[in-house]
DNA sequence: GACAATTGACACGCGTTACGTTACAGGTTA
DNA sequence: TAACCTGTAACGTAACGCGTGTCAATTGTC
């Protein structure tokens, strides 16, 4: 993957309030969070967390794992970043778990 | 979802740190991390990190995903528990995002 | 039985992060 | 002008991952 994930608050933004109409303040007020984390959230300068997604998923009525696995995307899509370069393989390869 | 997901510490440690033979010391030297932050791990004390599973992933020969998935499903079980209980619904739907 | 390696756990410290409250300045609109 | 919305800075709190150091208990091997 070379171009980065769109994060789940511009998401949000984009795809749910802009659509309803919803303001800022409000929709903290119905998500049940304060102005400033939700608003932190959707100028992507916080990140998606189990909470929110679960408050954004009954708000919505859409899936936690949609919202979460978007978030997963970007987290790995930056730390891939930083990638560990003093990692020293094991012996043999093993099963893939699901 | 009512059973709790396995823990991938408890998944590293079994299927592929177990068959390997493989220590915790010398599979901490190998990850290229601390003894103290492979026994949490394995141990359940601490989550998968992505850092670790990026470490896990290039050891192993895994996807980084199926790691991620693990902790994902296990941290969504965890939250579930506590459940925002204070949100209100929005006026109608939306689209499903990937 | 004795010695060496391994292990789980704990204390301490460090950096990061999500969150709430409060407050302020700038913008929009009625 | 007044009312509202917005982003954000400041401050404090609670978690959490990680490293280093240490210790007692366990395991394994001669």
């Amino acid at each position: 993957m070379t171009r980065k994930p769109t994060h789940p608050g511009t998401v949000f933004l984009e795809d749910v309030m802009k659509p309803l109409n919803l303001s800022v303040t409000d929709t903290a007020r119905m998500l049940g969070v304060s102005r400033k984390t939700l608003s932190e959230f959707v100028n992507e300068k916080s990140s998606l967390s189990p909470d929110m997604a679960l408050r954004i998923s009954k708000a919505t009525n859409t899936s936690v794992e949609s919202w979460m696995n978007m978030q997963q995307k970007l987290t790995l899509w930056i730390a891939r970043k930083h990638e560990p370069d003093n990692v020293i393989p094991f012996p043999q390869s093993m099963a893939q778990e699901s």
